[in-house]
DNA sequence: TCAAGCAAGTTGTCTAGACAAGTAAGGAAG
DNA sequence: CTTCCTTACTTGTCTAGACAACTTGCTTGA
């Protein structure tokens, strides 16, 4: 194993335990004397660090720490699991954003509907123990729900569209990916622009008519949030055909 | 301007116009000659450019040009969709590493069996068009399977354990994350480390008694790769990830 | 007093050389 | 013909030294 990598973790346990953002860090030369190494190793291994987001050079200054109360646990403690079924019913939404506009070509195919569509828009941040983890837009066609602009206030969005205009959806489809933050996304969810989101496409439609009435997008940090997979409780016990 | 700079620029512009994905630059030595620089400054330099996720480093063999028309188009064409259900079942696997060690703690928690299991680990590459997408590793407890680092030599691993040992797999449960790839998953997905991998960690169960039998992990580049659940209709729509 | 500038300390860049680690191809031995 | 080993070439790491660029505080001069 590399001088440098052992140099970057001893480093990084150090400043999680010693340091606080704020604070520089001992200098180069300093690092390179206490652990009897070349100026240009531990230059090597501040890099590790500078590309974690942990500490940022200052040319002439030193090497500063930042905050590093979320820094990549990923694995740890503190994730999150949700079922994928569950995905985009919650309740504990803030709605951060309404638009009203006509889908485009690219949005339509994703969709399931006509180009030039009219469609409400609506952003929701969903917290866990004040966390920010994600991030869901909705796209409803405005002919099914008029007056949802009036009728939303934040909570359960499906519990709404089940209550107010009688419908009840089911998930047709949806597409998981993954993909990095925009400066928007990155902003809203507090998290580094270097670390991955996971989507989820989703295509909801009416479970009488078959209609769609919703499509949603939602993107999640994933430093601490999973998507769980669950097969149904009655599954035909034919088997998977698999393999 | 620093020089590493100004080359990087030109490696980039020329990159751009007389490269194509899948070749070698040419070799920093000669780099260093031409540009009549140290090799430490042609490799800070080729630094911003595996940084940019244009080329992609490989110890002993050279540095790799990527697609670099990928770079901002991600969700365009040749993108591949695959069921949920139909993941770790495919037969265009090569094999590219076997293990044999018992389970950490670590891993005897998510693959719900005791520390110290004895465990066969296969590590499979996917290819789709030639291009590698999803990486594999399998995890099976050795008691199950009695020489089975003889019985595999590659194609459906599913396949093999039904015909071979009579077992019939059910996925049970499935986690889906994100994640940044590691240097070996970049040099073998030949994939930028700067982009996210799709994850899936799945258990799978033998139909009937319940054990444990595989606990697989894969990794796949998401800039082509996404995953698609669909309810269950009939049991015979496998995801066909053509196209 | 105030301002210019000097000095010390920091990170940033460049060069130079050496060896380790990994890959691929070709040749030698069986 | 196959297998193993050697060899050449590539990237990866470490060391060493020098100077540039920048920040800060202190000294010096008017």
């Amino acid at each position: 194993m590399a001088i440098y990598e052992d140099v970057a973790r001893a480093l990084e346990t150090e400043i999680r335990e010693k340091f606080r953002s704020g604070e520089y860090l001992p200098s180069e030369i300093q690092l390179a004397q206490r652990f009897s190494i070349n100026r240009h190793t531990v230059r090597r291994a501040i890099d590790e660090l500078v590309q974690a987001g942990m500490v940022l050079r200052q040319q002439g200054k030193g090497t500063l720490v930042l905050e590093h109360s979320l820094q990549y646990q990923i694995g740890a403690r503190g994730r999150f699991s949700e079922s994928v079924e569950a995905m985009g019913h919650h309740s504990e939404a803030r709605i951060i954003g309404r638009y009203f506009h006509r889908v485009d070509e690219q949005l339509a195919q994703k969709m399931w509907v006509e180009p030039g569509t009219e469609v409400f828009q609506i952003d929701t941040l969903r917290r866990i123990d004040g966390k920010p983890v994600t991030l869901i837009s909705h796209y409803l066609p405005k002919h099914h729900f008029p007056d949802l602009e009036l009728q939303y206030q934040g909570g359960s969005l499906h519990a709404l569209l089940e209550s107010r205009y009688g419908l009840q959806l089911t998930r047709k489809q949806g597409l998981i990916s993954a993909g990095m933050p925009t400066r928007q996304e990155s902003l809203l969810l507090q998290y580094p622009r270097n670390m991955p989101l996971l989507k989820i496409r989703s295509n909801n439609l009416c479970t009488r008519t078959g209609a769609l009435v919703e499509y949603s997008v939602s993107r999640s940090r994933a430093d601490c949030f999973e998507y769980k997979i669950e097969p149904r409780q009655n599954p035909r016990t034919e088997g998977d055909p698999s393999s």
